[in-house]
DNA sequence: GTACTGTGTTGCAGATTCGTGACAACTCTG
DNA sequence: CAGAGTTGTCACGAATCTGCAACACAGTAC
């Protein structure tokens, strides 16, 4: 998955220098803009995942800032979250109706505007459109982990799902032992490479019920590779 | 869209025909009500969108009236907005704690009320219309908070009610046990993983019965799921 | 053919993850 | 204020998964 960027839009600087720290180590992309103008061209030439908001801004209220993102079509499915100081808490309302996806009241910790970042994320990840990946009547569904035989559903541990998923978005290519490790498994688990023979195997007697476990192929010397064509 | 129906209690008849004059102009069906009794008249044969109550009334005070409100199973769901004037500005707690949805503080201009009715409608899950859905004979019924088979009422608790509606808004997706707490409890509360299992287990137990528990379904390392799909 | 390397297959013990009942704290109701 | 219902935790056992090692088998080089 590929880091998620944040547009901060903050005028006071160390406020807006901890949060973006914070959003950094947690693993975010993060862009910095003090106030509307430079958001605004911060916004021009990038396309963050989701926008924070300071109510009070030198130029513009933060406020106008989220009006005018949500009515623009280009930005509107932007998430944006509100950042507001606790004695303007009876604005909360007027922050939501200016169209803000969630707010946060300072003083804040910043486990808590991560877990609202992380809340809103995923929120604003669309829910009813499933990815659905196919090869030839096998059909992968993403949105509920579930891969499909025409009515059949072919029957997968954890990991024997992750890898096929894998090899179903990263067709025709070889990979090695090691390159599955990586993106399988995740970069810092020690595994012994033979171990993924085993759930190759795994997988394979799975799709074989079905006739698929065809394409689970070994490329000698070299690693495996997930293809259709049964060369 | 059908026209939303306010309901204003306010005693001061010159207060009540300016609100319910920019109430009309904005599109809203408007009843008025000086006291409780008459608002209680008004509530026995229409069903407002939202309750606009003055803090200060004649016979009993606004919150009292909230207070039933949000008492009786009938209107629980009722939106309520409290107008209270600025010198009763302590009394917001007690306000909010009553039950109430917002308040607003007098003198307020037209366009904050407004906002914060449009505000408090769209939080609120529209009443009056019912939404149904259903899933092989298990109907959720949004608009009274119930699910059904045939004719019959499944017993659910509130929790359980509310993660078998998002569960139905939300079917054929796998969510993890965060993104639930982050759904079906509200981004901030801190609640333990777990305690996701022990309610799957619970709306299982009621569904059960029924013979609906299958649709509720365990996804080994991830989550839970929906489905109708038993396959 | 023999030696050697790389891959398939199997069984298992340890580790994870889930289901479930019990329970105390709480809230709502009458 | 008592009783009923609800909720979040915990602990324990059951179900399942995982990684490994050991052996079987296949392909290749000599």
């Amino acid at each position: 998955m590929p880091a998620k960027q944040v547009l901060i839009v903050e005028d006071e600087r160390p406020i807006r220098e901890m949060i973006a720290f914070g959003l950094k180590r947690a693993g975010f992309e993060v862009r910095e803009a003090e106030d509307c103008r430079s958001a605004r061209a911060a916004l021009a030439d990038t396309r963050p995942d989701l926008v924070l908001v300071d109510w009070m801004l030198p130029d513009m209220s933060g406020l106008e800032l989220t009006r005018a993102l949500k009515r623009d079509r280009e930005t509107r499915e932007l998430p944006v979250i509100m950042l507001t100081a606790r004695a303007e808490e009876g604005d909360k309302v007027a922050g939501l109706e200016g169209g803000a996806d969630d707010y946060v009241t300072k003083p804040f910790s910043p486990r808590e505007l991560l877990a609202r970042i992380n809340a809103v994320l995923r929120r604003s990840t669309p829910s009813g459109v499933d990815e659905l990946i196919e090869f030839e009547g096998l059909v992968l569904d993403q949105g509920s982990h579930r891969v499909m035989v025409g009515p059949r559903t072919v029957g997968l541990g954890p990991t024997e799902y992750r890898m096929l998923e894998f090899f179903m978005t990263h067709p025709e290519r070889v990979y090695t032992r090691d390159q599955l490790l990586d993106r399988i498994w995740g970069g810092n688990v020690y595994v012994e490479e033979r171990t993924i023979d085993v759930h190759i195997r795994r997988l394979r007697k799975a799709l074989e019920e079905f006739g698929y476990d065809r394409f689970v192929q070994t490329v000698r010397g070299s690693g495996y590779r997930f293809s259709a064509r049964t060369v």
